[in-house]
DNA sequence: TTAATATATCGCAATTTATAGATATGTTTG
DNA sequence: CAAACATATCTATAAATTGCGATATATTAA
């Protein structure tokens, strides 16, 4: 991790949905409902539920939720139509160890 | 720590500088001038340091430093005209644990 | 192949942030 | 007290971000 890029890790969370979105993804069974073809969120929770609970337009989640993956926050997933993110563990403690 | 609190505080790391002067602030001795008046780094760094260094505007960088004393990032303690600024460990950690 | 569904991208107006200069406030020193 | 110094605040402008609707792309279903 460098400056450069837990900067642009610091812009992702200086907006409250976008924290918010990477709070929800710390337990995806508590905080969305079942998918209805993937039987588990091994690779997270599928766009349209993330927009539907942030409340936000589809395209602006879209937007949000790309940038989070290009910093390193996220993680995403195409199964058919559908696109699954997850919390991307590794850099998140990368980037608390930057910080710390 | 909550959702808002954390938000300010990614807030102030979504600018390389403010960032940067966090991570200065690790090691004072490395990488500040040493005080003519205090000879220790107990309270942390005076704002014109701080300015010198990261080559902006006192102005700027005493907003700058302001913000990131509100949201919890570092202390601020005044000696006589100085204004010395450390990080605030605690709401650090308390930061990087609501993230994890 | 057409229609429907899920997601991504584009273009735009509104809002927020970045940054500086000018000025104000507070502190020390002569 | 006046001058000098350190920091804070105010005001203004340029730049970036927010968030939306429209549209494009990709995948599946009919």
């Amino acid at each position: 991790m460098n400056l450069k890029q837990a900067t642009e890790i610091g812009k992702c969370l200086s907006n409250q949905t976008r924290f918010q979105i990477l709070e929800w993804l710390k337990e995806p069974e508590k905080n969305f409902p079942p998918h209805e073809t993937l039987k588990h969120f091994n690779d997270g929770v599928c766009v349209t539920y993330i927009q539907e609970k942030a409340g936000l337009s589809q395209s602006t989640i879209s937007t949000y939720l790309t940038n989070m993956e290009k910093c390193g926050l996220l993680i995403s997933t195409r199964h058919g139509k559908w696109s699954y993110l997850k919390r991307n563990e590794e850099t998140i403690k990368q980037f608390t160890d930057f910080l710390i």
